[in-house]
Order: structure tokens, then C-alpha cells, then sequence
DNA sequence: CCAACATATCTGACATCACAAGGTACGGAA
DNA sequence: TTCCGTACCTTGTGATGTCAGATATGTTGG
């Protein structure tokens, strides 16, 4: 498995809950999003696990919508209440991280 | 397992790897400078596997130096020339997602 | 009608890696 | 002797991303 995969985990769910949070929207759309944004490598065998996980543990809701165009329906999702609680929390925490792990990797600068 | 600990997957062995190579130094005084550093959470189960992958990896090269005060020989660790590259590459890679993850979080603006 | 294609979701086997808990070993202090 | 701080390592467990493949729908072209 590459190294950038390693870095994805744990920033997915927060990704894709954040992106729900914008507007509501399905697996196969988010994939497309993520990738536009610069999330690269996220293949849909990630995304779906993931939304599923979301939902199991109530922080979207699921509901079905025919396609308007071709294709089977797609199954959007929307935020709940817990989730934006949750969203708060992941976001300080990726926060706090980043700023950390940026600080090491500047730490050592001689050049 | 916490969600913090995903968050640090794949990105431990870089900020070791960057600790490495400000400075040549052991596990026991990592993990003190990694929690200093405010990337917590991070126990000693974790870091002498990640070490020891590094070193497999040809990445960074170890020797082991008598304790001044009391315990036992400490495994010291200092960067050989391909870990200086390595480091550049996931240096590189983390700023691309951690730019990507923020613009993500901060799309959704609206309070 | 049938095949190929894009859309869209889901699953299972696999690999990676952080963690907790435990073990080993050394030296100094109570 | 017993404990504690230092220092290293190993084992089992759990979470989760990846790839490959299965499934289903509607459109388009032969």
C-alpha cells in the first residue's frame, strides 16, 4: 500500500462528513469531490465502507433519490444533529495535529 | 481505538524520521520530544516497530551507545542519505493533503 | 435484440500500522 | 531485597484503505 494511503486514514470520515455538512450528497458524487479538491487515491472501496460507518454511528442519514439522468438511485445523505457535534470535534483534533506535525517537519530546518 | 490514533497512521514514521534527522537520537527520548511537541498519544509500542521499519527501510542507520546515567544502552538512530530523500517526498505529500484536508474543512462555512 | 458503456452501490480478501499489555534488562535508592 | 526509572522489544487486537469483482440501471450503437 502506498504512504499517502496511511495518511488518508482517519481524515476520511472527516472529509466526507464535512462535505455532507456543505450540502447533502452520494458516494459516487463525493469521490469526484474529494479528487477536484486534492484528496487524491480514494478509490469508492473506501468511500462506501466509510458512509455506512458514518450512518451506523448517527451522525447522517441515508434516503434514496432516482437518478435524473441514467443509472440506478443514488443514496444521498445529509447531517445530523451528533455529526455536527462530531464535525467540531474531528476538526480541532486535525487542528492540533497538523499544527503539531508541521512544527516537527519545519523543526529541523538547515538549509 | 481512538480516532486520534488513526489521524497519526503514516505519519509517525515521518516525524521520527524528521526528529532523526534534526538530530541523531534513541526511542525513549522521541516519544519525550514527540508529546512535547503536541503529537500526543503516541506510546512506545508504536515507535520501536515504526524505528525499526525505518531501519529496514535503509532510511536511517542505528548504533548503540552506553547510558551516561543508569540504564541500559541506548539504540541511537541517525539519517542516511536515502531518508533525507524519503523525508523531502513525505514532507511534500503531507503538505499537498493537509492543504487539501483544511481547504475541505473550511469549505463549509457557514455560522 | 444484444453488447458495450457510464453511472452507482456494495462486498471480501488483504496489507498496514497504532495501541495496550506484557516481557527483558540495567542501575541506583530505600 | 525490593522498588523505581530508564530503555528496548514482541505479541495480539482492531481500525480502515486498497484492489478486484459482483450487482443493477438506462442509454447508445450494431
Amino acid at each position: 500500500m502506498d504512504h499517502s494511503s496511511q495518511l488518508l486514514k482517519g481524515v476520511l470520515d472527516m472529509c466526507l462528513l464535512s462535505l455532507i455538512d456543505e450540502e447533502p450528497s452520494y458516494g459516487y458524487e463525493m469521490a469526484a469531490k474529494l479528487n477536484e479538491r486534492g484528496v487524491k487515491l480514494v478509490s469508492d472501496g473506501s468511500i462506501y465502507p466509510t458512509l455506512s460507518r458514518l450512518q451506523r454511528a448517527g451522525l447522517v442519514e441515508g434516503y434514496f433519490v432516482e437518478a435524473d439522468g441514467s443509472g440506478p438511485p443514488r443514496k444521498y445523505y445529509r447531517i445530523v444533529n451528533p455529526g455536527t457535534v462530531r464535525l467540531r470535534e474531528w476538526s480541532t483534533e486535525w487542528k492540533d495535529l497538523s499544527a503539531g506535525v508541521s512544527a516537527i517537519l519545519n523543526g529541523g530546518e538547515h538549509d
